[in-house]
DNA sequence: AATGAATGAGCATTCATTCAT
DNA sequence: GATGAATGAATGCTCATTCAT
């Protein structure tokens, strides 16, 4: 599921290693990007120095947990695409963004770290690949869902990516039935707003500004 | 302009506060919530003593610079009630979204600073109240514009900010022409998606992936 | 004495700066280069914050100390210059090595750290310029000496220097009887080695190899 | 050529260690004693584990290339002595020192480690019988040459070997033709001063000061 | 025996906040 | 009131040493 290219790692070298990706992956989720390298090291339950070994510093270590992210995500998608059998492409498209949370980890690693690290993650050429790939996939799953006339035509990959990722965005980082709501009722108006022609029942009810409150 | 209940300050103390209210939502803007004090203060060419002397911790500056963003959106959305002649409630909700800048730092303060900030923001009084009055405002709008039949019935005030906070953040960083445009077409599509019968063009031309790259 | 530019402090943060100088400048003496910096902060009675605000780093202090170090040498070299009336040049060029405690530090300093570090000591422009001026002086007394006919004709200021500073160098880190006397023989022989004519008796008595043990 | 008493090893365990010891002696030439022991593991192609294994810690290994290194200058010493012809002696002080790089090894270890290892290498037992042995030979020689009449009288070995180390310690550590030709000036003169009665003619051309500031 | 992974103490440095001038 | 100096807690990172494979 990783997208580094270690010669070859131990296995209990390569299940430290994952254990501590995943638990960056929701340090960060849950702290944001500056949660102390000790308290990761803490919560993956190696040492600080186990995690240096893995990853020279900071930044290293969030690339990487894009990366893992981002790949991720990239599989969701290839998979949406592949399954979509002719005429499908907009379920396909729809498909692409229902496990958001790993989208919206993406986005706040990337957009809220440093100018620097944010910098860091663009030019690290594995997240340029992957980036690559999934910009392909979802070019041709806009343009199958244009032909078969389920999207407007006058939006191109791009903006259903900026769109995708600010709807995955709103997620509160506690997951809470309300978020969840308001999540998917922005999903849908937002895919309204992208559909060539229809228009569907949002789910449950309006929501006030102060359900929005609790975070 | 500021919302504060500070007893009424010398004018040179005054101009002092203002300053650094100003360059400390420039200072947050652009480099995140975590800028170091002393920076602010230098930007705002006074000492750190006098930054603490208005703000007793980086909290309370936060707090006051959120507050001030709000009471300046407020402000807007207001004026552009007040002026919707009858039937023109939709055009109102539109204009409300026109300075998305202030919407952004707004969001990215409350929602990028640490949990116990985030808290603070929300638990402050005064934060309470303009967001009260916001919520009034914005569902008078809301509601006006259903009755017109210009936004779709099954919406409601908290939608609406929500997916208008989720465009704004949008804005990247650094202002930059395409993030502009990306800006302006996610939030007609969204628009799209909010009104009740009609389709806009959007402007401009569709978005590559490539397009977002930049930044 | 010190040879910085620094705009003018406040007397106590003056007062401090010279401690941190003089503290500094005994524990490289006494640790060699890597001394815990917070030692020195300790040794000198201030916060590490306030060591870290004067130089912003251990490079920046080592620096200094040497800058300070070599500013007092060249005031020595140049008041034994000044006096030396004429046909006495080879004792101002015997005086100017008179407190060698000074050279051994900058040697040590400036050999013993990394290179990285030495090149900054060295790049430094007011090291630079001291250098220089040490330079002129150093090879003033050289010619007048030759002139004299005092100090052998083949040697130039280079040589004298590097020989002078290998002296120097000689002197253990604890004062010592014996390491004094160590020293002030090898001077001896050293300065009959660039002699013109004569040859003095050396002080004290031959020194065994065991003599040498004592650290 | 190594002076452990080492039980006995196997072969390949054998080509290991020496192995260490040459890279260790070259990396602390070239890096200072502070280099880290995971470096020279790796320079010498061993795991730190295999390092660790024959030398229990960074001193011992420390103390083995001293011994090393004492050892071999030991024996050219040795060897120069033996060859005197009577009336010679003066010429094997000479080409006692005719190798010193090894001689800066030694000193810079044994003099710019920490104190604490200093006091180690100082109290080994073995480097105690080598310098032992060392000073032995040396006194020889130097009673030769004073009977020759070629050392002045008064002078001691201690005198010798004090000089004779700091000459050595004047070589840079890049081995640079500057250096090199100061390198052997100084040990010219400092062997006039250490002569009876003639002076020689010193090599190259007198340095200036500038010629020193190269590295 | 060799390897290299894991550990954690140690040190450099930063920055919020307090306080003397 | 303003200033900027001093403080020290917090955190990143390195490296000697130990130990599982």
């Amino acid at each position: 599921m990783t997208a580094g290219a270690q010669p070859r790692l131990r296995a209990d070298a390569r299940r430290n290693r994952d254990r501590i990706l995943v638990t960056a992956a929701a340090a960060f989720a849950d702290d944001g990007p500056d949660v102390p390298m000790e308290e990761i090291a803490r919560l993956a339950g190696v040492g600080v120095g186990t995690l240096y070994r893995r990853f020279p510093d900071r930044e290293a270590l969030l690339v990487a947990v894009v990366q893992d992210s981002m790949a991720r995500a990239l599989g969701r998608t290839r998979a949406a695409a592949a399954e979509a059998t002719p005429g499908q492409a907009w379920d396909a498209l729809v498909r692409s963004l229902s496990s958001p949370r790993e989208l919206r980890l993406m986005m706040s690693l990337t957009s809220l770290a440093s100018p620097t690290t944010a910098a860091a993650v663009h030019a690290d050429p594995t997240t340029r690949r992957i980036r690559q790939e999934y910009a392909e996939v979802l070019d041709g799953l806009v343009r199958a869902a244009q032909a078969e006339g389920t999207l407007r035509p006058d939006v191109g990959a791009g903006d259903v990516a900026h769109l995708l990722s600010l709807v995955a965005y709103g997620l509160r980082r506690t997951p809470d039935a309300t978020a969840e709501i308001a999540f998917e009722r922005a999903r849908a108006i937002v895919l309204d707003g992208l559909r060539a022609r229809p228009r569907t029942p949002l789910p449950g009810r309006p929501l006030t500004t102060t359900d929005l409150e609790a975070e």
